[in-house]
DNA sequence: GTGGATGAG
DNA sequence: CGCTCATCCAC
């Protein structure tokens, strides 16, 4: 253990709870059998998880549209306000809680972009002149495709690593997988037992390789950078040798630092990401330099680097639970709250006690799963300055919702063509009363436009404003809940789907025992031509089911045979290391496991 | 099916 | 901050 013993004991003296569980995982050891192993999931001692987010991206989508260059101080402002600010804004002061007006006093020059709105009669959002909150509607449409391509390029870049799209700007990416794939075709020794192990399969891997950290990013110091010279250190930093799990976060780092180059070559955004053993140290690591930079945390800086945070800076204990549990022992930082026992802290918060016990501990056992990209919902809403007094005025919002809801359907659809909202619901509120909100089931109709989707919301709208007396509404939301994929539902939904195709055989609803899908039943040939007529370029592999697509990332190409036959090229390059990690595994005890289908093939998979 | 609570950003 | 969005759960 790394921390001084004495230190670290004081603190449970009496407690009742065994101190040396508290770090305890932090240096594992780490056998053939681990490494061979991949379906440990979260509890695979080489683990690594990185979180990756855009740097003020609404401001780098603007950016990039008007083709600006980087260093222009730039604001993104929805009305008066400010939501985005770009980091040369940044050294003027300004900051998202400014006004605008806040804005200009600090940088007369600041390029100030007024976010795209949806305007009454209008089928798309635009950058208007007269923006006005009485008669726009605010449109995120821009940054969720850019978000999207973004995503898009991760998946292609790292075929084998799980994305997690957390939010707008971020996702987590779980490169455990492609890690052990560096690894084993990099250190080729490790793929055998050596026949003197002691225990076999069993036996720790020999000592990991020095590791030359200057390339790869900020690392998290393992002490404090104020501790006192005089002071007598903790431990000298020779104390702690790298680990394989170090080896393997430093792969992590060169190859997320890779994919952040080409992103911003390619899209123009610059990122900022974390890696670590997990997704909530990874998250926090992310955010120790910006923009444009990468920082890691190895296992043995984590004690020190958890210590002095306030724990409230910590996703989900931003809100009520991270206030209680500062109002309950009168503390602010993670090193403080080391000090409740779990017992303690059970009696007090119940069943969250013991994730945050051990998110304290650098403990998160919560996975990196991609959201399968289906939303459960979407929702377009509006809070009105001056309020709806006339049933007409309501008729106009609701078509500006709807507006913006056949849109975003439709381009959620170009990604997965059989989404399907099965209801649609309507909110609406006066004043400060609670929202009242009427729902109904959405008609079954292919294309799903503005019309239909406002006829509906007309009907609710009825319903619920009907009898009321003076309608003085002030906020109204309009929903697609319940969104699904056919397979998920009813087969006749599916035939609907495909209706929209020239004739052809039926999807298959379950794989072909082998890897043959005969090409007239392929599904994900059907998804590529409906792709192909939305003009992207991009091939499919017959090995990993994959869609590789080269529309924005190859647009520097010549042309695109020529970007696509290098794209191919680079993704055979892949296959070709995964059969080498693959091909030297014999000595593994396990079945070489068969790839699951990714995207949009996934959809198209009865589940077990 | 409706409405509220929570939380991110 | 005000606004926009998403998810979960009690009733």
């Amino acid at each position: 253990m790394q921390h001084s013993p004495s230190k670290a004991s004081a603190f449970w003296k009496g407690k009742g709870k065994e101190p040396a569980q508290d770090y305890d995982d932090l240096r594992p050891t780490i056998t053939y059998r681990h490494l061979y192993s991949h379906n440990l999931g979260v509890r695979d001692p080489l683990r690594v998880v990185a979180l990756c987010d855009s740097d003020a991206f609404y401001a780098a989508c603007e950016r990039v549209r008007l083709g600006l260059d980087p260093s222009v101080p730039l604001v993104v402002q929805q009305w008066e306000s400010l939501i985005a600010v770009s980091y040369p804004a940044r050294k003027f002061g300004i900051s998202r809680m400014d006004k605008i007006k806040d804005a200009k006093k600090k940088c007369p020059e600041i390029v100030a972009i007024h976010v795209a709105t949806y305007k009454e009669g209008e089928k798309e959002p635009g950058y208007w002149p007269d923006v006005d909150t009485r008669t726009h509607k605010v449109s995120l449409d821009l940054y969720r495709r850019e978000s999207n391509k973004i995503i898009q390029f991760f998946k292609q870049a790292l075929p084998s690593g799980e994305i997690e799209k957390a939010s707008i700007d971020e996702a987590f990416i779980d490169f455990t997988r492609p890690v052990r794939e560096v690894l084993l075709k990099r250190f080729p020794h490790l793929a055998q037992v050596p026949p003197d192990a002691p225990h076999g399969v069993d036996s720790p891997l020999p000592p990991p390789p020095p590791i030359d950290w200057s390339e790869l990013g900020e690392l998290i110091p393992l002490r404090p950078a104020e501790e006192d010279e005089d002071r007598e250190p903790h431990f000298a930093e020779d104390d702690v040798t790298c680990t394989w799990h170090d080896v393997a976060l430093s792969i992590a780092a060169e190859l997320m630092a890779k994919v952040r180059h080409d992103v911003h070559e390619n899209l123009g955004y610059t990122m900022s990401a974390g890696i670590s053993r997990n997704k909530f140290l990874a998250k926090l690591t992310a955010s120790n330099k910006k923009p444009n930079s990468q920082s890691i945390l190895r296992n043995s800086a984590i004690p020190t680097y958890l210590r002095p945070i306030g724990f409230q800076k910590i996703r989900f204990l931003g809100g009520k639970l991270g206030d209680a549990l500062a109002k309950e022992y009168d503390v602010s930082t993670v090193g403080d709250l080391l000090a409740v026992s779990l017992d303690e802290m059970q009696n007090r918060f119940g069943d969250s006690a013991l994730w945050v016990y051990e998110l304290l501990r650098g403990i998160d056992r919560s996975e990196v799963k991609e959201k399968s990209a289906l939303f459960k919902s979407m929702l377009a809403s509006k809070n009105l300055p001056t309020p709806i007094t006339k049933a007409a005025d309501g008729h106009q919002w609701l078509r500006v919702l709807a507006a913006e809801l056949a849109l975003r359907l439709k381009e959620a659809r170009e990604e997965m063509p059989t989404l399907w909202p099965k209801t649609i619901a309507l909110h609406a509120r006066k004043g400060y009363e609670a929202s009242r909100s009427k729902q109904s089931a959405f008609p079954f109709t292919h294309e799903v436009t503005v019309d239909v989707i406002a006829t509906a919301a007309d009907k609710l709208w009825k319903e619920l404003t009907g009898n009321m007396k003076n309608l003085n509404v002030t906020a109204v939301q309009l929903a697609f809940t319940g969104i699904e994929t056919p397979e998920s539902g009813q087969q006749s939904i599916e035939g609907f789907f495909k209706s929209k195709e020239p004739p052809r055989s039926p999807f298959k609803r379950t794989r072909p025992g082998n890897d043959e899908i005969p090409p007239e039943a392929d599904p994900l040939q059907i998804m590529t031509e409906l792709h192909e007529s939305a003009s992207s370029t991009f091939f499919l592999c017959e090995r990993c089911n994959q869609t590789i697509s080269a529309s924005e990332m190859e647009r520097g190409e010549a042309d695109h045979v020529t970007a696509l036959a290098k794209l191919r090229m680079e993704h055979d390059d892949f296959h070709f290391a995964q059969d080498l990690a693959n091909g030297s595994d014999i000595q593994a005890p396990k079945r070489r496991k068969t790839k699951e289908p990714t995207g949009i093939a996934r959809f198209f998979i009865k589940k077990k």
